[in-house]
DNA sequence: CCAATAAGTAACTTTTAAAGTTACATTAAT
DNA sequence: ATTAATGTAACTTTAAAAGTTACTTATTGG
């Protein structure tokens, strides 16, 4: 498969939008994202299930947050974009009954889950709006410079 | 693309033939694996060229254990592999100009260093020999029940 | 020497899930 | 009514791992 990167695009699709205040239709966002409105639109339908965002057919209509960047963290989009796999490397299960087998995988799981503990926690610790502060301050030390 | 299993599949046979101290083929391993021979050998390629196991062509030829497995980290196995990609997610970076992106990726890549590190450290600190020690507790245990 | 057995490897095909695309239905504004 | 937007089903493309085929090379032993 090829990476996914669902988190990381609708972060940044809120990240704007937040900043601007706007609704955006899916085209617009596509651009913004080099990529396709229905790719767009069949992403963001998690975050609105998720009551996140919100959407409005026909003219005037696009896509529009409802929700306060100091309520939604990374872990949060993490979620509503379907909790994707995390890991590319894995086990193979190919016999239950080998002793080895229950072994190995023992060992890589407990490895993996560590990790992906300290990773979602990381996701839960950090809302977007601590992106957002992040955002300004790279630009008032732009602006010194 | 699949889940890579190169790790998982390269501990469990090195498990198997310090275990049996002998030599396998290919085919052997390729059954015990369920997979193909041809596959089988791309892979142990790997473990060859680092020292850990010596192949023989010919009749009476196959793989064998060359290294202590006190001396094998599962680390060591997994550069030996070729160190397989160990994130299914990750960052579009389609304009690095852009701040937003910047900060998301930053947040993003944060979290996965540490996921990361953590699952290295962890393969740093297992040896090869500490699950063949967890393989004879079990079965250890199994004999009393 | 020769037949058999095994690794080595290049070139190609398959698999799998994400992403991309097409086509069309639905809804709302003007 | 027309236009502009989302919603979505069905299909295609992409990319990387794994699988396969076909052949080369090396080694054993009769």
């Amino acid at each position: 498969m090829r990476t996914d990167s669902k988190l990381s695009r609708m972060l940044h699709v809120l990240l704007h939008m937040a900043r601007n205040n706007k609704t955006y239709t899916s085209d617009e966002i596509a651009q913004m994202l080099s990529t396709n409105p229905v790719v767009i639109r069949r992403t963001m339908a998690g975050l609105k299930k998720a009551g996140f965002i919100h959407s409005e057919k026909g003219p005037k209509g696009g896509w529009s947050l409802v929700e306060d960047l100091s309520k939604i963290t990374l872990f949060d989009i993490y979620n509503a974009v379907g909790e994707p796999t995390i890991f590319a490397m894995g086990n193979e299960r190919v016999n239950p009954d080998c002793a080895v087998e229950r072994v190995v995988n023992a060992a890589l799981d407990d490895a993996m889950n560590q990790a992906q503990t300290i990773l979602l926690t990381q996701l839960k610790a950090t809302t977007l709006a601590d992106l957002a502060l992040e955002f300004d301050q790279i630009c008032t030390k732009q602006s010194f410079s």
